[in-house]
DNA sequence: TGTACATCAGTGAACGCGCGTTCACTGATGTAC
DNA sequence: TGTACATCAGTGAACGCGCGTTCACTGATGTAC
């Protein structure tokens, strides 16, 4: 039996062993915030000693940084999914309300109050454009504002994307505001108040559609 | 010499230690971010042994504690100040912008991901609702919106207040929106993007404005 | 005014903890002839 | 197919660190007679 196939059974394992790890951080995260990750915690729960996990990851700061990049890249695909044709921005921002819910923590890792002490790596930028890049994708020009003539000529971060200025704007006011449901919402500031949150959102939905 | 004044000198010497205490502590925040707040590294600081701090504040959460109060306070009191007459919801806006501009960590202390494991008291509700009363205050009624209708069935958290359920869902609005905008500004997700921040919080405050 | 006592701020040692990380080593798995 | 070797996962001990917190104690400050 010739093993053409480029996995070895080694790599294989590894990459298994690195999948449980994650998972693992994923629900020490959701318990206790990313800032209360460990390593030995993690080892400890899967049955290993502590440095063992060392044949997986450099250091605690590559487990972030290799969790920060999942998320980045869970997200993008997701609306990826949801950008199929015939969807709107209605339709990409349920697809992201619905992401956020489904693991509070992670939305926060990424969106959230930064790591003190962290620094995200430079390819999630990457990432990060082209989960952008979709939204920005489903944003139609809308009626002029001050904003757009300012983002006219302060458009870097989108200087490779042939939407006109108030499609530009179109998009900062909707990533700002359901930031701002979703943040409040999962940081529990609403909790207590005694109104739907959905309700809320789908209301600055309505104020984004033409 | 009779000391008829109720304030000792110790008493004095007291809150003046407290005080410093939560001087350094910000200070700390603002560098580290709340989550690695310690009570041995603030005495170092204040050239002091650690358990020495032990006769000021019973416990590392109650500290914490009197940093989240202190932090209400501040934005009650700052919001109450902007809200003299003739002002209007974009002065108590750009009031609070200034206010968290001034210390982003003391914003994202009360409004950013929460600390795990760390529960507010109850009686920051109470310093809470009074900043909500404050912006309430300037939140006239709006159209009729699917969210006011739904408001005015699930007001309990202004079971109090005598505002119509429009003027509830444009303070709902303004809120979140504000905050939406202002996080991802004090989170570091605009840099790079190379437009002004000002220009996108004025833009949302100019929607809300009738 | 002076003395005896109580109060209380601050110290230093100690406890127990968990962290990230390094290192020498064992033992199992895969590879080459 | 079997043997010799290389690779590599995982262990346990150790290092140094800083944390929150307790406790017995010293010494200064205030109080009462």
């Amino acid at each position: 039996m010739t093993q053409a196939d480029p996995t070895t059974p080694r790599e294989r394992y590894r990459t298994q062993v690195r999948a449980e790890v994650m998972e693992r951080a994923w629900e020490q995260i959701a318990t206790a915030g990313a800032s209360a990750l460990s390593l030995n915690a993690i080892a400890k729960q899967m049955g290993m000693s502590g440095p063992a996990l060392y044949r997986y990851f450099a250091s605690r700061d590559e487990l972030i940084t290799e969790l920060v990049r999942e998320a980045y890249r869970s997200l993008a695909d997701t609306l990826a999914a949801a950008a199929t044709e015939g969807a709107d921005l209605a339709d990409l921002a349920r697809a992201l309300r619905s992401w956020a819910l489904a693991d509070p923590q992670r939305y926060l890792l990424v969106y959230g109050t930064p790591i003190p002490g962290y620094q995200a790596p430079e390819d999630t930028t990457a990432v990060s454009q082209e989960i952008a890049t979709t939204l920005l994708n489903a944003c139609t020009a809308a009626p002029a504002t001050p904003l757009g003539t300012h983002l006219a000529t302060h458009r870097t971060w989108a200087a490779d994307h042939p939407a006109p200025p108030e499609a530009l704007a179109l998009f900062l006011t909707c990533w700002t505001r359901l930031h701002g449901v979703l943040s409040l919402e999962l940081a529990g500031h609403f909790s207590g108040m005694g109104f739907d949150p959905k309700v809320l959102f789908e209301s600055e939905l309505a104020t984004l559609l033409p």
